[in-house]
DNA sequence: TGTACATCAGTGAACGCGCGTTCACTGATGTAC
DNA sequence: TGTACATCAGTGAACGCGCGTTCACTGATGTAC
């Protein structure tokens, strides 16, 4: 049953793909190896081939989840000017269909809680997500922004990641609605 | 080893302040009955005399836990100018004492994105809750602030709560300050 | 006020269940000659 | 290029463990007369 180097590689990816979305959608606890595994089309048993525990996996979900969003942001945000650079990005960023769609969004909102207590590597490739969301937001694909510039976009990219939770913390929709539409301004004036 | 009634309230006020601690410090899913009830001072088998289920007590320590967070804030703004107020507020909500604190902080930072997944009575203590902070913002003790108050009030306590939750996932010890400092200079700049 | 009895707060054992992890096994893939 | 053997990706059963919840029981509290 042994599979080529090829298949493997492609096994890992889809294992790591697939807990990237159930972990958001579900939470971390709230997702176990062996109904992740099954919904990657494999049996439990063979997690161990490809990490060391659930935390590494975890880990790994985290960086690819946060690239992910990070790289859609970017694209289309780019050749932006900077002042509507931060209108597409809030726009996105805080759209309902982002907020309705945890399980392809942003994994800083729908873990943020859960990160804070993880262990190290996946507090890091947080922090390595959270570095590019600042990035974006600052549209410093090639230069070094300044002080002040990384100071605003670390405050925006805080903002976003507080007002898409609280979104969906809130059970009246039209606070829930209007928690998006005024942080969407407040970053759009900034 | 019936207790009177006025121990069996007392023993439920302990059950609820236990679990307001520990769910913020060690998460929802991170907290079992029977760890709660021995830290409470009592064998787990007595806990369905007090909640119908788990998720009842989570709401309960939910809703407790952003009261108390809500007085101690609103307790320090007290007869503050709004400026002042301001300022006082987020250098309380935004101090490292707060993020190096979760067990006695604000429930919306410290279980965020579980609170998202949780049921609707959970959900509800939830956004009482940041309502509760929104009024502290807008210091709308009385009166009924307007609109454009309000909105400033939300986007401000979504801030608040982003920042903090990213202050505390992020590894970078200077990163996590400066988040802290950052939104503190913006928020009392609004 | 005193007595008889029902109530129920809290105990501790037990329930089925799903968790993360381990392991013996299979057989196709990869390697050495 | 062909053969012999080692490797290892994936299977499926099993491990001990802690989970939320249930239950028979105890005995002090509360109630009815």
């Amino acid at each position: 049953m042994r599979k080529s180097r090829e298949e493997a590689a492609a096994t890992r990816v889809k294992i790591i793909e697939t807990a990237a979305r159930k972990f958001r959608a579900q939470g971390i606890d709230g997702v176990g190896l062996a109904d992740l595994m099954a919904a990657a089309g494999l049996t439990h048993g063979g997690f161990y081939r490809h990490f060391d525990s659930k935390d590494a996996l975890v880990a790994a979900a985290c960086g690819v989840a946060a690239t992910e969003l990070t790289a859609g942001l970017e694209k289309a945000a780019a050749g932006q000017s900077p002042a509507l650079r931060h209108a597409v990005v809030a726009k996105r960023y805080l759209s309902k269909a982002h907020r309705d769609a945890p399980a392809t969004g942003c994994p800083l909102a729908a873990m943020g809680s859960e990160l804070a207590r993880s262990d190290a590597p996946t507090r890091e490739a947080a922090t390595r997500g959270f570095e590019q969301l600042i990035q974006v937001w600052a549209g410093a694909a090639g230069a070094e922004p300044s002080d002040s510039m990384r100071a605003e976009a670390m405050v925006a990219a805080c903002a976003l990641v507080g007002a898409l939770t609280m979104s969906r913390i809130v059970t009246d929709p039209r606070m829930s609605s209007q928690i998006l539409e005024h942080m969407r301004e407040h970053l759009e004036n900034l």
